[in-house]
RNA sequence: GGCCUCAUGGUCAAGCGGUUAAGACGCCGCCCUCUCAAGGCGGAAUCACGAGUUCGAUUCUCGUUGGGGCUACCA
């Protein structure tokens, strides 16, 4: 049994999205599970949609994901080199070999005359025409210089027959298959033929990639057998929808890998929520390490059905790595975003830190839960109404100056402290204790909820303020 | 249009001829609680439709409908 090797391949137009990104994983996946390679190959025949810096967003996207390559243009490796361009010449020394195999020709025809076969429909098909040409013929459009391009040659009957691990039995007939182009008349090949040289060349065991190659794998197999080369296994993938009727794309803008980041989510749970986009293990685990996807991977899981990315869920997932962090980690991710907040600097930011990390689910909104703490001012006194703690303005209104007396008397200002005086005063004073720490929180916060109870904020925000705070409420309700 | 393909709650999904049709997110309620979260408990909500096959179809077959893909000198 060969060695699994399964490679991603990449067209570097613009950012990596995040249907690339799960197709990417699920080749690491697959390849890891069995010991095997896996490799990363740039697609950049068409010259026309090349972005600059893309190569390295997916360089960066891939190893930040921790779905790392064994072999690719930044790595090395046997197989290279693993940028299509780079490989150019190789193409066409294959192309002329599929020629002389009789699974390809040139064509000599102008684009004019190729969309002038234009049927009712509106749909163009190529008619061999060049096909028909003579050897000589071809030879001196050679010789002349004439552009060419060099097209597959399909069969007109017959049927192309393959299993896709996903999908099952997938059968075609050829003459639903026109002679695409394999080499265009840049001399470039088009990813049809090209990713076939290539995966062949490299090794590749199995092809996993997206769905929309499931159709057009019968033409692929047509140049297999005539080079004479083994197949691979194919392994087609659903899509990730953003809505029933639309793909997820960079063409409409959808979120990327490093905007999710950007945008606060852990990186973790990028990973581990778009893993179980159309794969899931069968045992009902949600929340894995990419070790644990590994080991539980298996193309039995793998969904045939699209499925509609489900941010809200994503969210769900980091929160819960956000629960499990330690402090630490937190810490030092969330950093660049507390430094958004108001309160940042103003406070012991670990203390800010530890009332948020229970709070959010993406690291973007720390700042939303912890501004209150720099919003304080003028509020609606019904804010102290609050029926099932008890409390109301009436009573905010006899309460406070306790409250104040209370707390001018304590020196250690510890939440722990702070809870137990308070606690106590509303046992001296025969009230719940609800209500009285409910009166307390309003006044120093004006808000109906906080991230933190009210002697945890009353700690955070020191003596001075939290007595400037009661008497500034105090007269509100006078 | 032709060809390929998909179809279980709002979303992700388990199921692979007989089940009270799992689980998760979200939503709702209750408990806990120093408000909000977190945590605990519970609830509402699904087999697209129509024919077959079968003692019995969510499950198998065919069709319809709906969605996606391919049909490029894009991948």
């Amino acid at each position: 049994m060969n060695k699994v090797r399964t490679r991603f391949a990449p067209s570097p137009t613009g950012y990596l999205h995040i249907g690339g990104l799960r197709t990417a994983l699920y080749g690491y996946l697959f390849a890891k599970k069995q010991g095997g390679d896996f490799v990363l190959r740039i697609e950049d025949t068409d010259t026309n949609r090349y972005v600059d810096g893309s190569v390295q967003i997916i360089y960066d996207t891939m190893r930040d994901s921790g779905i790392m390559y064994d072999e690719g243009p930044d790595v090395g490796g046997n197989y290279g080199p693993y940028i299509q361009s780079e490989r150019k010449a190789l193409y066409m020394e294959y192309a002329k070999k599929l020629i002389e195999l009789g699974g390809a020709y040139y064509c000599f025809c102008s684009p004019e005359r190729v969309a002038s076969l234009k049927d009712e429909e509106g749909n163009v098909r190529y008619d061999k025409h060049c096909l028909n040409l003579s050897k000589e013929e071809i030879q001196a459009k050679l010789d002349a210089g004439e552009p060419f391009v060099i097209r597959q040659n399909v069969p007109l009957t017959g049927t192309g027959t393959y299993t896709d691990l996903v999908y099952g039995e997938i059968a075609v007939d050829y003459k639903d298959i026109e002679d695409g182009i394999l080499i265009k008349s840049d001399g470039m090949p088009t990813y049809n033929f090209a990713n076939v040289i290539d995966d062949h060349l490299m090794g590749i065991t199995h092809v996993i990639r997206g769905i929309e190659y499931l159709s057009s794998t019968p033409k692929y197999n047509l140049m297999y057998d005539a080079f004479g080369w083994d197949r691979p296994t194919y392994i087609h993938l659903p899509p990730i929808m953003k809505d029933s009727q639309h793909k997820l794309s960079k063409r409409n803008g959808d979120a990327s890998y490093e905007d999710f980041v950007k945008k606060g989510f852990v990186k973790e749970s990028i990973v581990n929520y778009i893993a179980l986009l159309g794969w899931n293990p069968k045992n009902n685990t949600e929340k894995m390490s990419l070790k644990e996807l590994t080991d539980n991977f298996s193309l039995e899981g793998i969904n045939k059905s699209p499925s509609i990315f489900d941010e809200t869920k994503m969210k769900w997932l980091s929160g819960e790595y956000i629960k499990e962090m330690n402090f630490d980690s937190f810490k030092s991710l969330a950093m660049p975003f507390i430094k958004e907040s108001k309160a940042f600097g103003k406070y012991d930011t670990d203390k800010l830190l530890n009332l948020v990390k229970n709070r959010v689910q993406i690291f973007s909104e720390i700042p939303s839960k912890i501004d209150f703490l720099e919003e304080f001012g003028e509020f609606d006194v019904n804010l102290f109404v609050n029926d099932k703690q008890k409390s109301s303005v009436e009573l905010a209104k006899s309460v406070i100056p306790n409250i104040i007396d209370e707390l001018s008397k304590i020196n250690d200002w510890s939440n722990q402290n702070l809870f137990d005086s308070l606690v106590n005063l509303s046992a001296k004073l025969e009230i719940k204790k609800q209500a009285l720490l409910w009166i307390a929180r309003i006044a120093i916060t004006a808000k109906e909820a906080t991230a933190g109870g009210a002697t945890e904020i009353a700690e955070l925000i020191g003596k001075d303020e939290t007595i400037k705070r009661l008497n500034f409420s105090l007269n509100l309700i006078k």
